[in-house]
DNA sequence: CCTTGCCTTATGCCTACACATAACGGTAAC
DNA sequence: GTTACCGTTATGTGTAGGCATAAGGCAAGG
């Protein structure tokens, strides 16, 4: 645990006060770190510390000769943890089972297709992941088998491809995007969901250098929620 | 925008690759700071800026005297940014508009009660902010009177809330989840969703000095998707 | 007037060193 | 045997100083 105490965070809290409540108001441009440094009585490491960890929170922007601007509307910035799904379920107390319901080569629809930029058929997967005799996750998953051609000689069916994919891709670019879909066909056969209920669905994408690797919807059961503290 | 070739950032690319395909699988305690930057010939600041980087993206958890060690499910954080609703609907291009729908002071439901500790009535507020004339995200707060009694002065008939709160509480711990809840009387009546929709809803509680700020429920228009790249 | 190029400046990054602090693990006292 | 204490060690944080680099601004030349 980080100490409560530390100077750059006595620093980073009189600076986030002086932005929320002080004369630091939106668009203000700062002092530049030596002279913030002088006046708090601090080293310029440690001032450049504080202030980057103020920008990192989303409260300024940093540019280099620029300085330290005050962003416009004060946002924070929430980190969420994206855990393995079976870690997800574990941590809850519950066995952790894996059941592959679909596996195709085919080709991705239109708008798949054109947002990873594919020319061939795509490895098309569907999978389902319990906690307990419960379904908890329902995976629909596209990868690209011209970026990642080994995928083609998995067969995906003791684990899922997430955990096969995180052990096989470096490094990648991600975005992620949440929203609430309704339940179709596919979320009330196998998440138990009923017609039309409300579902929670995470989209994710991922390129590595420049290349799309995967696109994967995650509809969840019901209940289901996601949270962050900071 | 930070440089790309920085030598702390190409410790932490190896790094990372060691964690992902290398040979520090989950459950790996690292070398200690002055082992590793001697390898990679660099200083132990350098070392530790790295390390501590790597830790606030998920890969490893770092412990004092325990050293460094890997993650055992190499989940990935990815960071959300909660602007105002006023920025989050101006940058879409269309015209924010503010609605008070509701606003009483009365006693909070247990459940609200006891998880802000509140003693005493609490203020309750309904708000609509519309994107243009089309509503966009639906409000319902309650504001701990104890902790904030400037509050009930304020009649928040010109602005939202949560624009007031932000520049008058400092700083503040935050917890934040997101759900799919089926659309209930008022989002129908107020967000134009058909009863028993999907709608995304965020929740939010915040405190100051352990004391219970705020706790508001965002309900959403139909279609809204939150999104973040890392 | 417009462009090109230098100079200045503020942030980004790095090194070397030092002290603080938490926690593991062994040892001594009871 | 159990508990209390203490040394070791790894990370956390701090200082001072320096070079690197991006970008605003000014000036000279066209």
């Amino acid at each position: 645990m980080p100490n409560e105490t530390a100077t750059f965070r006595a620093v980073m809290a009189t600076i986030t006060e002086r932005i929320t409540t002080g004369p630091w108001g939106p668009g203000t441009l700062l002092p530049g770190e030596v002279e913030l440094a002088a006046e708090f009585g601090v080293s310029r490491t440690t001032m450049n510390r504080a202030l980057r960890e103020v920008a990192d929170m989303g409260l300024v922007t940093r540019k280099r000769k620029s300085g330290t601007r005050v962003r416009m509307a004060p946002l924070r910035a929430a980190t969420f943890e994206m855990p393995l799904v079976r870690a997800e379920v574990e941590s809850t107390g519950a066995a952790y089972a894996y059941r592959l319901i679909r596996r195709a080569l085919e080709n991705a629809p239109m708008a798949m297709a054109t947002r990873m930029a594919l020319t061939a058929p795509a490895l098309h997967l569907t999978c389902l992941h319990l906690a307990g005799n419960v379904p908890f996750q329902l995976e629909d998953r596209w990868i690209n088998t011209q970026a990642l051609p080994q995928a083609t000689s998995q067969d995906f069916r003791q684990s899922g491809p997430n955990e096969w994919l995180v052990a096989t891709v470096p490094f990648s670019q991600v975005e992620v995007s949440f929203e609430a879909v309704a339940a179709d066909a596919q979320a009330v056969a196998y998440l138990n969901h009923t017609s039309g209920a409300p579902v929670f669905c995470v989209t994710r994408a991922t390129w590595w250098q420049d290349q799309a690797i995967t696109h994967v919807t995650l509809r969840h059961a019901a209940g289901y929620r996601m949270s962050a503290r900071y």
